[in-house]
DNA sequence: GATATTAAAGACTCTTAATATCTGCGATAC
DNA sequence: GTATCGCAGATATTAAGAGTCTTTAATATC
């Protein structure tokens, strides 16, 4: 059980267009080119990210992505929701009334999910800037 | 990204090994049935189980498992450890030295598994038995 | 000791999901 | 109009999970 790909993929894009001067667009190649991707891939995960609101894309010449005008509130959770599904880690077909396994199972991933809701991009892509700074 | 069937499987399958009277052994033809299993594919399970130290394989004629000593210190982490290995969720190949993702990532996971580890198996089974003696 | 019973291990198939590429379409700037 | 770009669909490719079959080794019973 792993997070995929997908999802390293799509944060490390967040960060870097909330550090965008000006919240401009940047294109699908340029984002491709910094993580060593396909840009036809990357371009699958970020039309979910657009999906999910959390970027805004303007297609044509000049186009590309941005980040989405609720920059500040966007956590990691809306991230990972985006690229995965909101589906349950556990998720027994059966569901019997009052089960007391899944209800353990699930309590936990709420206590991940929690943690995951309230750390917000906007403080880490601010760490990194700051980071650059120094360096 | 979701648990193993795997995972289920032993999480029913120990639970059951703790409501055996006096911890006594159970086959395996048993155990799949309990659970609409090929013995087979359940042997394979059982045997991470039994790896891990959660459980005692006897083999041979009235062999069988049954519920290791350690039967009232044994979590849900335990079990989900032995079905889905301790590998993180999150896992970057590349590592850079005081990454801020990764930071997040493994925080939320280590909140969950804090609750797993919390949970102790023995106390479901309880709360089972209780709940039959009722019905 | 022979035999029946049972767990353990390995090879193997099948299915599903993730990963990734290619192609054509539609929107936009110039 | 044309070059640029995001979007959607079809299509490999790969990896992991799910499950079966067969063989081997250990144990109890007789
Ligand atoms: S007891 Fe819970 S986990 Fe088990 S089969 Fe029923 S619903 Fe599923
Ligand atoms: S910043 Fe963190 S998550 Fe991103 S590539 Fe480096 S180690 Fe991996």
């Amino acid at each position: 059980m792993r997070y995929s790909n997908a999802t390293n993929y799509a944060l490390h894009t967040m960060v870097h267009l909330m550090l965008q001067p000006g919240g401009s667009s940047v294109g699908v190649q340029e984002l491709a080119e910094m993580q060593h991707l396909s840009p036809t891939y990357l371009s699958k995960i970020l039309t979910k990210l657009t999906k999910a609101g959390l970027i805004v894309s303007t297609p044509g010449a000049k186009g590309g992505y941005k980040i989405s005008r609720t920059k500040h509130e966007i956590s990691f959770l809306d991230v990972i929701h985006a690229t995965e599904g909101d589906t349950s880690l556990f998720d027994c077909s059966i569901h019997h009334e009052g089960c007391l396994i899944e209800n353990v199972m699930k309590q936990a991933e709420e206590n991940m999910k929690k943690e995951l809701e309230s750390r917000l991009l906007i403080d880490i892509a601010k760490e990194v800037e700051s980071k650059q700074k120094e360096g």
